[in-house]
DNA sequence: CGCATGATTGCACGTAACACGCAAGACTCT
DNA sequence: AGAGTCTTGCGTGTTACGTGCAATCATGCG
């Protein structure tokens, strides 16, 4: 009887899916589809486009999908924490620096670029010019500069380390050895203004010293939230006069300690 | 002066990017990222909220990225930009042949790739390998195992050829000079029997050659389009026992000469 | 069989993000 | 230097979103 009128009625009122069965659904067509639309789910699904959000919302925060304007897709790769977090933060603040950093290259400059992603930015506004010698243990700045023909790119060797994308090690140093430059650029994932550079590693301290140690000047580019992080226990001292370029986001606390240093140049862009 | 200018004005007056430039960066930033918000977009690069969306609205039809609520996501995988530039001539070939030469490659293994495009494909094949140490001169196959957590990776450094992608020069075979391995997998842009490989200069030979002579096993990846071509007047010689690794599309004249060397191995794929 | 409990749904409302048009400003090119 | 193009910021209305609330449905228990 319930069946009897369930069927007759047809189309016009037929049973309705259960709520799991239908998220299923859901998540099944944007595995198929790639993509869909709140509306139109609504009208298929013979819901109110309220359950579909409710339903959307609740597959987002189980991760199958992502959640479009007015609709819903397949979230095939959320992130990649390698390189993501580092580079998401203060992307503009880091391509200020680089582009400041850029415009103190001079023709004919021999520059050292530090791997990292501020010397990424750097690198980057370097692409266009020629008349330079670039050395880089960086790989994001390889990347930058590797179609640009007017630029003469050496590379440090060594092993890479697949975190910082970067060469460090013996085979880098030996390359180091045969080598000095005009200008030398450093990053840094963390900047005291007594203990100098805090990285993960020795390797990459060790790297970025005899780095310092291989050019005229020496500049520092660190955005304003690595001014007195010590987030490792790997130091490379500043014992020689440097400039410190940093974001205009850096507070005077920040600040106070590098300009007290003697030999060292603050600048903020 | 300009410079002292420059640093005085600071936030106040600081240049902004360009359109062009700021698109890019948002691009990269979601690229790297994968999500990305209007409002911090909007902050951290200093414009409005409605230029992030117009941005974002110009990435998304050019499908680049994919809207969400309030952000913007990665799309899906229509990247490798930098790949399939005028290599495009016989890629099934190539990868036939970098396929074959990975599975030659065991655990434990200590390899030394060439640059090209066809050692490219053989790294590509290696990607997901571990317990593997691989050193290269080639920035393709740098490219490829960049992320691969699982491989040792040591990279010749030296001056960037930019046309082949590749480092040479005699900081290469500085940092070559301390390191041997297992097989090396060379690569050609014309082969002969009796001269050896033909490249379009001498800093390409010299470490060809060098590099044949620091491995127990040599491999010579070469589609039938090199064999028996000598494009340019630079040459390596293959003094020792030897392995020509090519596509089944050579003929038995190009094999001919090959074949009838001694020590050596011809392998069609 | 009837009732209670929990889950689910539709609706309404306030909020946030979006798209579009317009005018001012910046940049480029001749 | 001036004209034209491109870009940007702001104001408008529109759309989608999220949440609280009450009604409905399914289910389990006495």
């Amino acid at each position: 009887m319930g069946a009897a009128m369930r069927q007759e009625v047809g189309a016009e009122e037929r049973r309705r899916l259960r709520a799991g069965d239908r998220r299923e659904l859901i998540a099944r067509m944007i595995q198929t589809d790639g993509t869909v639309v709140v509306e139109e789910l609504a009208r298929s699904l013979e819901v109110t486009p309220s359950t579909i959000r409710r339903d959307l919302a609740l597959l987002t925060e189980q991760g199958t999908i992502a959640r479009t304007y007015g609709g819903a897709m397949s979230a095939g790769h959320t992130a990649e924490p390698t390189l993501g977090q580092r580079s998401g933060l203060a992307v503009a603040e880091k391509d200020r620096i680089g582009r400041w950093a850029a415009a103190r290259i001079g023709p004919g400059d021999t520059v050292i670029l530090d791997a990292g992603t501020t010397t990424g930015r750097l690198a980057h506004h370097l692409r266009a010019r020629a008349d330079l010698t670039v050395i880089t243990c960086g790989l994001t700045a390889l990347r930058e500069l590797a179609e640009s023909d007017g630029i003469e790119l050496i590379t440090l060797g060594g092993t890479l380390r697949h975190v910082s994308q970067g060469f460090v090690g013996p085979l880098a140093e030996l390359t180091l050895s045969r080598l000095t430059a005009d200008k030398v650029f450093l990053g840094a994932d963390g900047l005291d203004a007594r203990l100098g550079i805090c990285e993960a590693s020795l390797q990459q301290t060790s790297l970025k010293e005899m780095m310092a140690d291989r050019g005229k000047e020496v500049y520092v580019l660190a955005d304003s939230s690595k001014l007195g992080q010590s987030p490792f226990t790997a130091w490379a001292p500043l014992d020689r006069p440097w400039t410190l370029v940093t974001d205009s986001g850096a507070t005077d606390d920040q600040l106070g300690p590098f300009r007290a240093l003697p030999d060292t140049e603050v600048i903020t862009v």
